[in-house]
DNA sequence: AATGAATGAGGTTTCATTCAT
DNA sequence: AATGAATGAAACCTCATTCAT
C-alpha cells in the first residue's frame, strides 16, 4: 500500500517552494552577471540541482519567459492600480508609468530580455501576460485623451517603444558614467502631454 | 622617374579592401543574427578566411569596437552637417536627431552593441569616437537653448539616453508587430522643446 | 536497517571511476602522443566525452598537475619505504633512488612535465607533494651522511637535478638509439657516495 | 641586358647576412619565449619578413635543427680543443664536459631542443654534426680510459646521458628556485672516475 | 521529485605555412 | 629575394540539456 495522501501535498509545497526560488535566484542571476548567465550558477543560488531548475521550466528561454511574464503582471497591477485610485487622469497615467520605470529599473534580467529581441520563445511564453498589460493600458490612454490631458494622436502602441525606450536609458553608461534615466523619462512624458494651446 | 616611396602601397590596396569588406560582412552578420554571430560566418561573408579576420581586428570585441566608433564617427558627421547647412536652430536639432536616428535604424548590429552594456573592451575601443560625437552633440545643443528652442535645463548628458531609447524602440515587436519608432522619436522631441509659454 | 548517510556517495562512485579513467588515459595520451596531446584524445581514451575530464579537472594543466602530484606521492612512498624497511644506509639511499628512477621511466607523461619547466600552474598544483617528497627524501640523505656512505657535502637539494637528469636519460635517443639511463643513473650514484679514503 | 655577374654576389652577402640575423635571432626568441615561440616572433627579431625565414629554412624544425647542428658543432670544437691543447687527460675530459656544459647553459634554445625528442627532423638534420662531436669525443674518452683516468668500463654513449642530464639540471626549478646544476655535473664526473683502488 | 555527472556541439583564437605582388 | 597578408586546420574550453540513480 502506498502511502496515503499526505505525501503529495508535501512534496508539492516543496516544489512551489522551490519553482519560487528558482525565480528569484534566476533574476539576481541574470541581474549580477547578465543574460548569459548560466543554468548552474541559478540552480546553485536556488540552492538546488540544475535537475530542479529544469523541472520547472523545460528550457533557460522558458525560464526566462516567466521572469518576463510575472514582470508584465506587476506592471499591469500599478497600471490598474493607478486607474482604481488616482482620479485626477494625468497623474493615473504619469504616476503608473513612472511606477513602471522604476519596477523595471530593479530588475536587468527584465530589461536584458525586452531589449533582445532574439528568442521568440520568450515572446510567446509571455504574450498572455503581455495583452493583459496593455488592456488595462489602453484604459488608462483613452482616459488621459478623453480627458485632454494626453495628445489627441497617443495610442497604447506608443507606450511599450517609451517603456524600452526608458529600459535602454536604464542601462546606458556614457563615459560620464550612468545616465539620467528619470530625467529621460520626464521628456518622453511631457511629449505625450497635451499642449494647453 | 619611378616614383620613390610608393612601392609598398600597393600590396596595402587589397588588405585594406580587405578590412573594408570584413566591416560590411560584420555589420550584416550581426544585423542578421544577431550579436552572437560567429567570426567564421563574418569571415565567409567577407569572403576571406577566419585568419584574416584576426588578422585585422585582434578579437571579436574589436571589430564590434571599430564598428560602434565607425557609427560614432557618421553621427558626428550628421551633427556637423546640420551644424553647417542648417540656419534654423530647431530644424538643426530635430534634423540632426532624426538623421541620427534614421543612420541606428539601419544597423542592427550597433543598436546591439549599444544596448549591450557588456564588455568595456568595446567601449574603449570607441570612446575617442563617442567624445568627438558628443563634443559636436554639446554646440548643437548650446545654440538651440541659446535660440530658446529648446528647454532651459537639456544638457548633452540628455541625448544618449533618448538616443538609447530609440534604438530599443526601433527593435521592440509588440504583438502587432513592429513598434513605430519615429513616433516614438517625435514624441521625445517634442519633450525637448521649449514651452511656447 | 539501511545505512544511514551512504545514500549519496553511490553516485560518486562512477565519478570517482571516471576521474580514474581520466587520469590513466591522460598518461597513456601524453605518453603516447607527447605533452600537446588533445584533450579529446585523453577523453576518448578514458571512454568519456570532453566535458567530462572538464568537470574533474578545470583545465589541461590541472591535469598535468595532478599527474605530477600523485607520481611525487609514489616517490615519495618508495623513499618512505625503502627507510622503513632497509636498514643500510646506502642500500637505503641508492635503492630509492633506483626505484624511483624507474617509476620515472615508466611515465613518459610525468618526465614531460618535469623538463617543461613552462607553466606554473602545473607545478603550483603538484608543490604540496613535491615539499612533502622532499621532507622524506631529506631524511634519506641525513642517513646517509651521518652513517658516512654519503658524501658530506650531500644536500636534498642535490637530488632534483639528479633526478632531472635521469628522466632526461631516459628519453635521450642517440643515434645508437635508447640510450643505457641505467649506467648513467649508477654513474651518478656512485659520484654521490664517499670516497673510502 | 641584364646587369652584370656583380648583381648576384651583392644580392648573396645580402643573403647570407639574413640567414646569421634568422639564426640569431630564432636563438633569442627560443630562449625567451620557449620551443613554441611563434616564426613571426623569430622574423620580427630579425628584421625580416616571415617569408625570408622560410626562404632559409623550409620548416620551423629545420630552424630549430640547425640551432643543434651549429651547437654540436661549437661542442666538438670545445672537445678537439682539450684534445689539442690539455695534456692532463683527466682535465682535458673533465675540462670538455664543463666547458660543453657552460656552452649549454647559455642557450635555452638547444636545451629545449635535446630534451624534447618530439620530431625526428630535427634529430635529422643534425645528425651529421652530432656523429662528428661523437667521434671528437670517443677519442677523448679512449685517452682517458687508455691513460687509466676514466672507468674502464666508460663508453662514449655514456656521455649523451650526462649531457642531457646536465641540461635538464639547468633547466629544474626546485621550489627554491635555481637547482645548481655545477654541483650536479661534478657529481657525475666524479662518478667517472677511476677509482684509486 | 531531486540530484549533479555526463554529454558534445559549438565558439573563439592561434600559428605554421603559402603565395601574390 | 623579400614581404607580409591570407589561409584554415586545430586546440582549448563552455554550457544547455539529458539521464541514471
Amino acid at each position: 500500500m502506498p502511502p496515503p495522501a499526505t505525501a503529495t501535498p508535501r512534496r508539492r509545497a516543496d516544489a512551489v517552494r522551490n519553482r519560487s526560488k528558482v525565480l528569484a535566484a534566476a533574476t539576481e542571476a541574470f541581474t549580477e552577471l547578465g543574460l548569459d548567465a548560466r543554468m548552474e550558477d541559478i540552480a546553485r543560488r536556488a540552492g538546488v540541482g540544475v535537475g530542479t531548475v529544469y523541472r520547472h521550466f523545460p528550457t533557460k528561454e522558458a525560464l526566462l519567459g516567466e521572469l518576463l511574464a510575472e514582470k508584465w503582471r506587476t506592471l499591469r497591477e500599478n497600471v490598474e492600480d493607478a486607474l482604481a485610485n488616482e482620479p485626477d487622469p494625468w497623474e493615473a497615467f504619469a504616476g503608473a508609468l513612472r511606477r513602471n520605470a522604476e519596477t523595471m529599473a530593479t530588475d536587468a534580467a527584465v530589461r536584458g530580455a525586452v531589449m533582445l529581441s532574439d528568442s521568440p520563445e520568450v515572446w510567446e511564453h509571455a504574450a498572455g501576460a503581455h495583452q493583459e498589460l496593455m488592456d488595462a493600458t489602453e484604459i488608462l490612454v483613452r482616459q488621459g485623451r478623453d480627458a485632454g490631458v494626453l495628445r489627441e494622436d497617443l495610442e497604447v502602441n506608443d507606450i511599450p517603444p517609451m517603456m524600452a525606450g526608458v529600459c535602454a536609458a536604464i542601462d546606458v553608461r556614457g563615459p560620464a558614467g550612468q545616465a539620467d534615466w528619470r530625467r529621460h523619462l520626464e521628456l518622453v512624458l511631457d511629449g505625450t502631454r497635451r499642449r494647453p494651446q
